[in-house]
DNA sequence: GCCAACGTTGGC
DNA sequence: GCCAACGTTGGC
């Protein structure tokens, strides 16, 4: 799950320990919400647009997903017109703070780790703020996190 | 700040 | 359903 630290930091998440991950207007990060993530399933927490950007620690889903009532109320900046209580059209899951790692492993060394070649975070063009991560590829930067 | 790449909207 | 125009993301 990727984050602007100036909007939403690794440390902001550690302070409060848990939050619900709102504000997502994209639907296929919806979709990775509503349908591919389950309670207790890790996190890996990602520094987007940040001096570097990479992994910065471990989250782990808390609650599954729920309407986003952020898109209902006019005066948030998430307000979406087109959805309603009735039909919500926005989804959230809510993350607990597991881990933070002693320094970020940066979109630099992600790219020159062999087994991440694959990983969608490095394809061209990638853009989602919600990614699936496989098994090996989390495995994979847990150890880069200990050298 | 630039800009490539992608997503969304809306006219037709 | 197509696609141009526009908006957003995010690395650099």
């Amino acid at each position: 799950m990727k984050s602007e630290p100036s909007s939403y930091s690794i440390e902001d998440l550690q302070d409060e320990q848990k939050t619900r991950w709102d504000g997502v207007r994209n639907f296929q990060a919806r979709n990775f919400m509503m349908n591919e993530m389950n309670v207790g399933d890790e996190v890996l927490f990602y520094h987007s647009n940040a001096k570097p950007s990479g992994v910065v620690g471990i989250a782990e889903v808390s609650a599954e997903a729920i309407p986003d009532v952020t898109a209902l109320n006019p005066r948030s900046e998430y307000f979406d017109p087109k959805s309603t209580r009735e039909n919500p059209r926005w989804y959230c899951v809510e993350v607990q703070f597991k881990k933070k790692f002693p320094h970020i492993i940066s979109l630099q060394d992600l790219r020159k780790n062999k087994s991440l070649q694959g990983m969608v975070l490095l394809q061209r063009g990638t853009r989602l703020s919600i990614q699936p991560v496989t098994a090996s590829e989390f495995t994979a930067i847990l150890k880069m996190n200990q050298i």
